[in-house]
DNA sequence: GCCGTTTTCGGCCCGACTGTTTTCAGTCG
């Protein structure tokens, strides 16, 4: 995977052309930005696009053109990049790290390169503790100690969170503020709201008369680790749990345009405002305006779309993947809902490596709101989860069976099995224990270091048996742990089509497997797809909507989703 | 350096906050 290296090395160009010619490249910065941002969060490696559609593939990429296609083409064969080495060359600074720093940016990076010889963090340190910042004409004592907090910001910082530490932080604000009483209304935006997997920092949106006083809750909020910048709009605080957060408070008249603007993403809000320009308007996010100035639409985020010649777009799509052009011609596809889901078809008990027994999973579905949900341990080749051999699995059955009785017309529990596919392809059981189940479940989570091919044979192998429903976790990536075993998506996806299995969209914060990105690329076949919590404790059912996010994220509609289907109409499709 | 429902040339999103200095550049999102 050489996608963040790539992004790292059109950063790293951006940040020294900025120094190098204050205003001469501030468009061709601008283009290296944004690459670097497409080819970041990118799912594929650009390596494997340009093996496998050369140029052409790359320059399908929002942003690259044929300029920046040629570069990564010389990055993937050479293993470098001529015109970053020649600027770094000129600029022998440790950019990254140091602008990574808060209030420092490029010019006072450079700045203290030319005058001080600062090339890194621990010269920046140096310099700091010597006091020698403070002599700089445009910077004193208070530049100094903002540079020394900002260091330790730094070091403290977590990086980006997973959306399931995220959301319910971000959600813990929202009571917060809205106990005050001077708040009407506070609601999470930015990457939170499109429900990304990761999350750099939290953005609240807040409508109130009495800012002031909105504003000194949330920095004296005992979240809060220090305080960033703090005005009557906007302040920015940095949390204990390692991330920033931005709360921006504003009158309810903006509250649409405001919405809009703050849920992003910065690239889908490029486009929606280039379109705005040429249309004659002006969009910020105090609203839409017309030629003289005069307010059209502010509100409500549908009504500033339809202005816009545009559909309504939810948060989830708003990555400029196309969702623009679509929402142009009227077609944004109606997405699974939240609500949707009627059922869960991969758990875990206390049997193998769960916390709580099957009545206490059953008890915890019923809060829910759940028709049914699949009890799936683990089998007996994976050891280190207590897996369950044949004999423990029929013994297991009947418990489930004798639940059912005393449930019946509250719930259903299914009696499945996440069983492992060995290194050959083979399940982890017996056929005639599989065929007894209403529910299979096939992962791989032994010998993940196979090669592409050998890896996508082992699993369609698996799905070939004929006894899986569900593929689970497909490509086994832990976020921010570990990337996931190689495989041939697309043939997956093929092979899943044919013995129509299942693709798992889990929920678990951690996996969220399959990606958005790999569901757009694995839903041109036609296969379904079952979003599943992997609940290992009955707490851990409220993941669900992580996983359905990442869903809406996808694109997908909820004729596409598995268990989204009511009891009887499941049972027809596992059979 | 990218890109096209005005364009293959001439545009390119927009505003808040801060420190240090008197009007704004730098930074951030």
């Amino acid at each position: 995977m050489m996608n963040k290296r790539v992004a790292e090395m059109f950063n790293g160009i951006a940040l020294m052309l900025q120094v190098k010619n204050e205003n001469g490249f501030k468009f061709e910065i601008r283009a290296y930005q944004r690459a670097a941002l497409t080819v970041d969060s990118l799912q594929q490696d650009v390596g494997e696009i340009y093996a496998k559609q050369g140029l052409k593939g790359l320059m399908d990429l929002p942003g690259i053109g044929v300029g920046l296609a040629k570069k990564i083409e010389e990055f993937a064969k050479t293993g470098s990049m001529k015109k970053y080495d020649e600027l770094k060359k000129e600029y022998p600074i440790d950019f990254k790290t140091l602008t990574a720093i808060e209030g420092i940016g490029p010019k006072t990076a450079i700045r203290l390169y030319s005058e001080l010889g600062v090339k890194n963090l621990d010269d920046l340190k140096t310099a700091v503790e010597s006091g020698s910042i403070r002599k700089l004409s445009g910077f004193g004592v208070k530049s100094e100690q903002d540079m020394k907090e900002g260091i330790s910001l730094m070091e403290s910082s977590k990086g980006r969170i997973t959306l399931g530490e995220a959301l319910p932080e971000a959600e813990g604000i929202i009571k917060m503020l809205l106990d005050t009483g001077f708040v009407e209304k506070a609601i999470i935006s930015g990457s939170t709201r499109r429900m990304r997997e990761t999350v750099g920092d939290i953005d609240i949106l807040a409508i109130s008369n009495r800012p002031e006083k909105v504003m000194g809750a949330f920095a004296n909020f005992n979240g809060v680790s220090s305080i960033i910048v703090k005005g009557p709009t906007k302040t920015t605080v940095w949390l204990d749990i390692g991330i920033g957060c931005d709360l921006r408070v504003i009158e309810p008249k903006s509250f649409g345009a405001a919405l809009q603007y703050f849920t992003g993403s910065k690239n889908h809000n490029i486009k929606v405002r280039t379109i705005a320009i040429k249309k004659g308007f002006k969009l910020n996010e105090y609203g839409l305006f017309g030629k003289n100035g005069v307010l059209v639409s502010s509100l409500d985020e549908e009504i500033i779309y339809r202005r816009l010649g545009m559909q309504w777009m939810p948060p989830e799509m708003r990555e400029d993947r196309g969702e623009v052009e679509l929402a142009r011609k009227n077609m944004i596809p109606e997405l699974v809902d939240y609500g949707d889901i009627l059922g869960d078809l991969h758990t875990h008990t206390k049997e193998t490596d769960g916390m709580d027994t099957i009545d206490e999973m059953a008890g915890a579905a019923i809060k829910k709101g759940l028709e049914y949900f699949a009890a799936t341990n683990h089998t007996k080749s994976l050891k280190i989860a207590k897996g369950m051999s044949e004999t423990q699995f029929a013994k297991f059955f009947k418990k489930i069976d004798a639940l059912n009785i005393e449930l019946e017309g509250i719930i259903r529990i299914l009696k499945g099995a996440e069983v492992d596919i060995l290194k050959d392809g083979s399940l982890d059981l017996d056929r005639k224990t599989l065929n007894s189940m209403d529910c299979v479940v096939g992962a791989v989570h032994s010998n993940t270091n196979m090669s592409e091919k050998e890896m996508t044979d082992r699993i369609s192998k698996a799905m070939d048996s004929g006894l899986m429903d569900i593929l689970a976790h497909p490509t086994g990536r832990l976020i921010n742990e570990r990337e996931g075993y190689r495989i041939d998506l697309d043939r997956i996806a093929e092979c899943a089509e044919r013995n129509r299995v299942a693709l798992e969209i889990n929920s678990y914060p951690k996996r969220l497997d399959l990606n958005d990105t790999d569901i757009m690329r694995a839903s041109k076949y036609k296969v379904m797809f079952a979003i599943n919590t992997d609940a290992h404790n009955t707490d851990q059912f409220s993941f669900m909507r992580y996983g359905v996010g990442t869903a809406r994220r996808g694109w997908l509609g909820k004729d596409r989703i598995l268990n989204a289907l009511p009891m009887d109409k499941l049972e027809k499709a596992l059979a």
